[in-house]
DNA sequence: GTCAATATTTAGATAAGTCTAAAAATATAT
DNA sequence: ATATATTTTTAGACTTATCTAAATATTGAC
């Protein structure tokens, strides 16, 4: 049986291996992910690596076996549940709930999340557009682009957030954005790059930051 | 903020001092019901009492503070919601939810538990037909006896479980009893207090110490 | 009221996860 | 290619919650 904090290193090695395809994964951005110190990590490699759960080699990262994987996706799979049971069934907003699910997903129950899962009607994505893994491990891909990529005159469906950070949500609360809005490029800034954008009868201005942060589907 | 630990303590100390209405619990007895060595419950007692939650004197017992009592029912309120979630939403049996809630009812969120509450229509009592304390800490007394103290001839509505333990509750469910059924004392033999009883068109026996667990209201 | 039995506490040890500071390995700049 | 900067690891310490074994206090039997 792992520890919680065993599992939130291999939550946190599963997510940096995915978020670009690198290898292996280095002490010091697990460190960060983590907030601890890099020689916290070390130790902690040290032992999942004689679970198996990963293959470590000395000042060479990290990477995570399948074993590893499988584990880490349980964690992120049940995070992803709790999230939308907390913002469908109990009417939390989408920036309320991560730091209640990060409690959450280390309870340990198949039934329970399994049950989970077919209560909320076996969702796909989470209500920050993030995919949730089956049963199996088995999630979707979504194939969406960064709003910044659009060009003027395109349009696109808000399906996903690169960053889900309590700022960032007010943000965009605060712009009334949520995600399945139709977002049309009306102009851009070749200076900064910011964008002029329109949903529904909105027009606002956004930074070429956040416009990095949108993923939408082009339609 | 309290440990995990620190809360089974207080919990299994305000469950204690309810049992009897004795002034302070022992070190043994908490030692028994949290799983653990006496030792350890006086190292654990030092700390609660250090944090005010216990009035603790050396070889004298404890008693929870207003403080601890009020922790104290907030996770048994967190337990018993759990619970109800469990058995009403998710689907699990009665025997299948304690463990699991042992872990949830650490989650540390009063607005998660204040929504769940509402999400489940603010329960009275859990699965068990133990009450179910609000947010204030208000929990209805139940006027329940022992079907153990009823007579040839009286009936009473099955409306909780003195134990409610895997063992006993599995009992029940192969005899199909359940909360609320009517229950018929139609005889008792003198020797070993067992009771012949009835509930629709069942009838069987059950040992003294069958009817000395559940509680009913007398009709 | 004394003494044995029981209950409780103390002292010292252990394991998990973390930290700081120093040492070692790797990466980078010129 | 060598020196410097950065990253990573090691060594040793700390905290929390636990344990065992020994010491001490309380209770109960006679």
């Amino acid at each position: 049986m792992l520890s919680q904090s065993e599992e939130n290193y291999l939550k946190v090695i599963f997510s940096l291996q995915s978020e670009k395809e690198i290898k292996s994964v280095s002490t010091n951005d697990i460190a960060q992910k983590v907030q601890t110190k890099a020689s916290s990590v070390t130790d902690m490699l040290k032992k999942l690596s004689d679970k198996k759960l990963v293959i470590y080699k000395k000042y060479r990262g990290v990477k995570l076996t399948q074993s590893g994987e499988a584990f880490a996706k349980k964690v992120i799979r049940s995070h992803r549940l709790w999230e939308c049971f907390m913002v469908d069934k109990l009417g939390f907003a989408w920036n309320e709930v991560h730091e209640t699910a990060e409690q959450l997903e280390h309870v340990k129950s198949d039934e329970l999340i399994d049950k989970l899962d077919d209560f909320l009607a076996n969702p796909k994505f989470d209500p920050h557009g993030d995919p949730i893994p089956d049963k199996e491990g088995n999630m979707e891909v979504k194939h969406t682009l960064m709003l910044s990529n659009l060009d003027i005159g395109d349009s696109g469906i808000l399906e996903g957030l690169k960053n889900s950070s309590d700022n960032f949500l007010q943000y965009l609360n605060n712009k009334n954005l949520v995600l399945g809005d139709i977002i049309e490029v009306k102009n851009m800034e070749s200076f900064d790059n910011s964008m002029l954008v329109r949903t529904g009868n909105n027009e606002f201005t956004i930074s070429h930051e956040v416009a990095q942060n949108l993923l939408v589907k082009m339609i």
